[in-house]
DNA sequence: TTGTATGCGTTATCAC
DNA sequence: GTGATAACGCATACAA
């Protein structure tokens, strides 16, 4: 019993001064009826100025419900996520529940930190990049009952996920770009998680009636630094007349890119067009402002939180939803 | 007993199906001595294959210590907040601690916030924006020796905190420019939490000897908006000579002030040198690359977590920390 | 080296 | 409308 130097006051504490059994404190700490209106005031009163809170640990013991969503984040951890967790979390504050986060360190302990989390919680959000289609953890996650939900999984998943439909968008603004009259879109992209973006991008050439070939596909790093250090690459093709437009990973990559273009002369979006994808708070405020494929259609978050309190309060079966993708246009494209 | 479908082994089942109490059982799962090694070897076997893991809220309720850690977020969550939350909450998933993550909707309720997460977390990390010295709620922790650490405070606290210094990166900035010849630097901040940097400001221009006036602050709203609205106004000073270099509140500020420079065909760094504040990811990717004032000495989670680990285990008292903050030179000044 | 018994603070069953 | 009592799963003082 290491002691907390705790001097909390107890459910006894506060029937004792009341006068009345820990039952009663418990019915009017849980808002139930038969009680009393003008006890259940004095009880109010007493317990709060007593400081009293309900012990968490003791009430999930008994009760076997721990108030608890969990959160499982991956090391890709972007101002997105974080984003949606900060949304998540608020809505589990107003429900009383209190949101625990853990980071996996990479894709192959996503499924151990499920599985060490998971005692702790009710219902657990994932944040994913699993790279097999099945789970052993998420299997026996499903077998037992226990509600979760997938965030953006980088394949499609057999359990309740919210996935978001990114070929649409790159579909949408290949087309954009050759009715604009571009000639040479090309795509540029991380090496990870980039297949829905080259399938939408091949169908929106294929639509607008564009060969497709694989030199429009060019690869690189992560982000800011991907972009910039693509760009000798880019401007050696843009020159060539090999390309006349950039649709690229992110927005974070676009801003890389289109540096490294200004400093070497070539014009955005006269000489290059320049597409980027997220909608990052930045894209309105660049200089030309950055044409993005956004997700639309709500914010998952809402969606996640709903689905996984109406399993937790009401045993509802959890729904996956698929979100579109498509087009804010700005200035550079 | 609201049953979560759980088919959770308990500890009974796992010392019933080796055949002994449940009190061996107990000792093998805390690492305890005094188990014949055979025995504890087909004790972890048993629980690993019944899938048998502790009840947290049992093992809390009992032992008194939950084996969680609170982190309370105020509304201003910036990308620095959530990468030191990352941190922080790695640091503790290694220490087998869960991180509770609860965001404040605004300072006022900052103090609510701490108090109803309390009772779910041995100690807190509290990222606080509190408008005042003493704070009730954090007098009532300080007595019951619950631990907590403030981050970055934006004013002097009597509670262990790690501060940052920035007077010090926003003095050091305006020596360096007026070191590099210009004349009227000013200063652009947020409304909010300026105070330390118009001192650094003020300090600066006292040493290098160039007075001070009060229509040397600018002030606007937050981040690349505030940039960009405060733009006219500070174009029209540049071309008035009555201004010839920014210090910003932040870089993202900086962003929105650069492009909506480059619009209107002020140059960056010749009208005008530009320096902001945080080191985001991006400033040495934009063009130019933005000179900024960085906090330096060390990751503060580190320490954060140390000061809490510490006094929960050995009851270390918690220390305060100062850093320090200075100017990472790139183009942009 | 191992087991027995007790209680942490709460909620739920049942009686009054 | 209210109260005694048991039980949740675990850790520990104490006994063997």
């Amino acid at each position: 019993m290491a002691k907390t130097g705790k001097s909390t006051a107890t459910i006894h504490n506060v029937a004792e001064a009341c006068g009345v059994s820990a039952r009663t404190v418990s019915r009017v700490m849980n808002g139930q009826a038969h009680v009393r209106p003008a006890l259940r005031e004095r009880i109010l009163e007493t317990a709060q100025a007593m400081g009293y809170r309900p012990d968490p640990s003791a009430r999930a013991l008994k009760s076997g419900r721990k108030r608890i969503i969990g959160i499982v984040v991956n090391a890709v951890s972007s101002d997105t996520t974080f984003k949606r967790i900060e949304h998540i979390s608020k809505l589990c504050s107003a429900w009383e529940h209190a949101v625990l986060v853990r980071f996996a360190e990479n894709s192959e302990m996503e499924e151990s930190t499920v599985e060490s989390l998971m005692p702790w919680c009710d219902g657990m959000v994932i944040f994913s990049n699993l790279r097999t289609v099945r789970s052993p953890v998420l299997d026996s996650l499903t077998e037992n009952g226990f509600p979760f939900m997938l965030v953006d999984p980088p394949h499609p998943v057999p359990y309740p996920a919210v996935r978001i439909d990114r070929a649409r968008g790159y579909r949408e603004a290949a087309e954009y770009l050759i009715g604009k009259g571009r000639k040479k879109p090309v795509l540029l992209v991380e090496h990870f998680r980039s297949g829905d973006r080259i399938r939408g991008f091949k169908k929106g050439l294929q639509s607008a009636g564009i060969p497709f070939s694989d030199d429009m596909i060019f690869s690189t790093g992560k982000e800011y630094a991907g972009g910039r250090n693509a760009a000798p690459e880019l401007i050696r093709a843009i020159r060539k007349k090999k390309a006349d437009a950039v649709i690229c990973h992110n927005d974070k990559m676009v801003l890389g890119l289109m540096n490294a273009f200004i400093r070497e002369g070539i014009h955005v979006p006269k000489d290059a067009a320049l597409i980027g994808y997220d909608d990052d708070s930045f894209t309105p405020y660049t200089s030309p402002a950055i044409t993005t494929i956004a997700q639309l259609g709500g914010n998952p978050a809402d969606f996640i939180f709903e689905q996984i309190r109406d399993n937790i309060e009401n045993g509802t079966a959890m729904k996956s939803k698929t979100l579109r993708t498509g087009l804010i246009i700005r200035e550079s494209a």
